[in-house]
DNA sequence: TCAAAATATGACTTAAAGTCATTAAACGTA
DNA sequence: TACGTTTAATGACTTTAAGTCATATTTTGA
């Protein structure tokens, strides 16, 4: 029987188109700002649509964040499969996330408004949460490897436990990413504009700095 | 005239009030949550009342962050008014960074939630954010200032530029604090309970990496 | 061709932020 | 102390947007 694929797949495309309007419209003004009004004018719908297919207007924000994860962790996946020194890898993802959060920050903001949420009933059990978390875990995951591999070839100290590594290195950079965030917004922090800070370089430094704590010490001088 | 000073100590003693007020409610029930009706019962004011001293419901929010900032800010002064290297004191910086997180999380989730809004009209061109922001430009001060006494003492490397190292330090430490908070709130990240993380060892770990990374390297072997 | 099932619609309900005409309190002056 | 004026507080009202649901439309299967 093909009607119930065929359905399927057509709920599958609606969807998209939802969420593809979703997108337009709060990127463009803001999740508070935008309504789902605006939203359902966009996907070409009645506003009565969206709720057949998203819980509420949360959910359709962490179907934009699911999509913002997707695109970062095959960045990540990507790195896994060159050949590069274990340390070299961590740099280069490194290197992703900070792209990733420069071009396209709206994504990020996803990300960062979605954990600032206070109310976990607002978050139901979205299967777009889900997704986000399982990214997450993959990514850390793909990051411990490169660690691994960065002890096996001698690029990375072996006193580290990879695991607790990869949570340092990720919490760490994502205090970083957030605050090239930060400076792309103008409205917040205007601290950061006097200080004329290149984030590029600043992240290189980062690394660099990190590299130091991580890299193999010289036993005994 | 002491009529106007009395009525001026007047405004801010019921300031207070009402932003303690907002406190007890937003605290305990979510900022989004929450409604300006139960904050005017708490306060035992009208609401008419709250909007004469403040703006809107954010900058209500806006007040409570400042409180935490201030309380932030504070601890990390005394550290420099003790006596210990450098690089001790960015370890206390970092150790009271945490404690304050952990013991306070609902303050840092202000912070939080006020850096993930989008529109900047809603932000307002509030007093309270201004202060919040002074006080980040603050504590990168002191702690640019520790990083100084540090390179005087020769426990950090004087390779770095002080400014540039007190961001770096100031935003990856603020990652690892944030993943702290995450692991406080159940409802964020279920990934972060397999792993079985003791977040003060975990942090402990960071600045021993960060340590070693800014310390005075040995010339030639 | 047509009854039943699945989808879509938009007028309606609800809830909470924010307003403002009205009332109450405090002040200054005679 | 009486009383007009200014300042502060109130809560009923307006507005706006999320979310609902009875109704209408389309698709399906016989």
């Amino acid at each position: 029987m093909g009607i119930a694929e065929r359905k399927e797949r057509e709920r599958s495309k609606r969807r998209e188109t939802i969420v593809d309007a979703a997108e337009q419209v709060i990127f463009e003004r803001g999740f508070e700002v935008a309504t789902m009004d605006e939203i359902a004018e966009q996907a070409e719908l009645s506003k009565g649509t969206l709720y057949l297919y998203f819980e509420n207007k949360m959910e359709l924000y962490l179907a934009i964040c699911q999509r913002g994860s997707d695109k970062l962790n095959v960045r990540f996946s990507k790195i896994l499969t060159r050949d590069h020194t274990g340390l070299e890898m961590i740099r280069m993802m490194g290197e992703a996330y900070l792209d990733f959060v420069i071009r396209e920050p709206l994504y990020f903001q996803a990300f960062q408004f979605y954990e600032g949420v206070q109310d976990p009933s607002l978050l139901s059990k979205s299967d777009y949460a889900k997704k986000c978390e399982q990214n997450s875990r993959e990514a850390l995951t793909i990051m411990a490897r490169a660690l691994q591999i960065g002890m096996q070839d001698g690029s990375i100290d072996d006193a580290y436990d990879p695991k607790e590594l990869a949570i340092m290195i990720w919490a760490s950079s994502r205090g970083i990413v957030q605050l090239a965030y930060l400076k792309k917004q103008e409205h917040h922090f205007k601290m950061l504009d006097d200080i004329d800070l290149n984030m590029e370089s600043l992240f290189a430094s980062f690394i660099e700095l990190l590299g130091t704590g991580m890299a193999v010490k010289e036993k005994n001088k």
